[in-house]
DNA sequence: AAGAGCAACAACCGCCTTGAT
DNA sequence: TATCAAGGCGGTTGTTGCTCT
């Protein structure tokens, strides 16, 4: 193992190797020269082409960023439905999952999934330990209450760790429905808010089908984890 | 107007797998 | 069968641009 190690990395330390963002140049070398000769044996092909980056950086460029069929754009509410959905089946199986989206690539649906997705999954989680807090609080509080007032009997009083246990998921209310967030008036920790200004977020939440999501989101969240 | 904070995304890194010899 | 080179994959980091104060 330490030989494939050492064999990928003198590969690409046998000629100095630049690094950091690509220039236009570079693209456009890479670009005419798979055009003219095809994609081929990475490392030889960047020596051939007289690019100083590794062979894997040119396949990275090329396969994420310069390849005709690379779909640009934000991700469609109907792409996020899939990527959800075969997350749930198949976890970060990124290229797997990227090969049921033509034109996305699996680093795009992994930026898209830890940047948009999973921070709407913490959140959920925040939401979930806060409100458990409060719940267990006023929980006790009532206790307290009934015990002082009422000098109850040990059989009646709440085990608050009991209803502890009872609580919903994340953003699913007890009646089934969603809970609100009544600042947006939006299901909390679903996909992409527009909560801010951001002009990245294609959701269109007048339109936006919240039922669909509701098994997946169920999906995702309790099969993850 | 400037800079701090944040989100999004491009690119790199290390490990694993595969195919050729 | 063992070894090596290259490709593939998932995780992580660095950069950039936008928003807010």
């Amino acid at each position: 193992m330490d030989n494939k190690k050492a064999s990928n990395i003198n590969s690409s330390q046998d000629v100095e190797v630049r690094k950091g963002p690509w220039t236009m140049e570079e693209d456009l070398i890479l670009i005419n020269y798979i055009a003219n000769h095809g994609e081929g044996v990475w490392n030889s092909l960047a020596k051939a082409a007289g690019l100083k980056r590794t062979g894997k950086s040119c396949r990275l460029r090329w396969l994420n960023y310069l390849r005709p069929d690379v779909r640009r754009g934000n991700i469609t509410p109907e792409e996020q439905l899939i990527i959800m959905e075969l997350h749930a089946k198949w976890g970060n199986r990124w290229s797997k999952i990227a090969k049921h989206l033509p034109g996305r690539t699996d680093n795009e649906i992994k930026n898209y999934w830890r940047t948009r997705i999973q921070k709407h999954i913490r959140q959920a989680d925040q939401h979930q330990s806060n409100n458990m807090i409060h719940r267990q609080n006023s929980e006790m509080m009532i206790i307290n209450n009934q015990a002082s007032t009422s000098q109850a009997s040990a059989c009646n009083t709440v085990d608050a760790m009991e209803i502890s246990n009872t609580y919903s998921p994340p953003f699913i209310s007890h009646q089934g429905s969603y809970n609100i967030d009544h600042q947006t008036n939006y299901p909390l920790a679903l996909p992409p808010t527009t909560t801010s200004t951001t002009s990245s977020s294609n959701i269109d939440h007048q339109n936006y089908n919240w039922s669909a999501m509701e098994d997946l989101w169920s999906m995702q969240l309790f099969n993850s984890d």
